[in-house]
DNA sequence: GCCATTAGTGTCAGGAATGATACCATGCCG
DNA sequence: CGGCATGGTATCATTCCTGACACTAATGGC
């Protein structure tokens, strides 16, 4: 998601939902809490075996900002090879009726959105053909 | 938000979340959510008022996709000047839920997540001074 | 000595998202 | 006749996001 919103909070009233969302609106980083929700402890392996098809560096970069933000924590063992633990804070564990909220929605309505979809673009197929 | 992400639905445990993020996750699809709740009909202008720093050509874009999406709908009366209204669509209201949880989450714990992230910068700056 | 392991970092490149700006139609009002 | 109102488009530039790929450190095992 996004990319760097508003900074400031104190915008036109709503402004609090956009703040909300750019906390976790980058591209894995609702998945990265959803599975932390999940599984309260993982490791950095561990989150690249349950997010197929992210990079390395993104999932460092998204675990990174979370941490930032006061979400996600992470506990280094100086271990060779090494050891890396990444759990929720007290902060992020309150994301979870969001988080839920999204996984709710998603499940019962994800697919009428896609049929939605799927129908406006075969009905502009229909009157270019 | 957002980006295009993954579009196929059949992935890992918690791909919905990120589906249904993907649906407003767009820069300004939560805020014009958002308004649209408070205020059931909207025309552009209107919109343009309350969302002060978007530009045209991005209003009409974020509007065009939540209509493609299914979570808007537009009515388009032929009139000069033009005048055209925006509402939700019933797939649209179901989404209510989850913006409100949106917008609670950042009414409580926005400053916080503020708050944690100045408090890592300071403290990064009097490690590096 | 050489390789595997884990959790990264650095650099480069491509593409997508966004912004700025200018332009359009058309009917009414003066 | 000229300008205003509304809801847009078109084009260009830029900035940001993301991916691909190569590289690193330190230790244990063969």
């Amino acid at each position: 998601m996004p990319r760097t919103r508003h900074t400031t909070l104190n915008c036109s009233p709503g402004c609090t939902v956009e703040a909300t969302l750019e906390l976790f609106g980058g591209k894995w980083k609702a998945l990265i809490l959803y599975h932390l929700f999940e599984e309260p402890v993982l490791r950095f392996g561990e989150f690249r075996h349950r997010l197929p098809n992210v990079t390395q560096r993104m999932l460092t970069n998204q675990l990174r900002e979370l941490e930032a933000d006061g979400l996600v924590s992470r506990t280094v063992f100086p271990v060779v090879p090494p050891h890396v633990e990444y759990r929720l804070t007290d902060l992020g564990k309150t994301l979870k009726p969001v988080i839920q909220a999204l996984k709710t929605w998603g499940d019962q309505y994800a697919h009428s959105a896609e049929r939605e979809k799927r129908l406006k673009q075969d009905q502009s197929a229909q009157i270019t053909a």
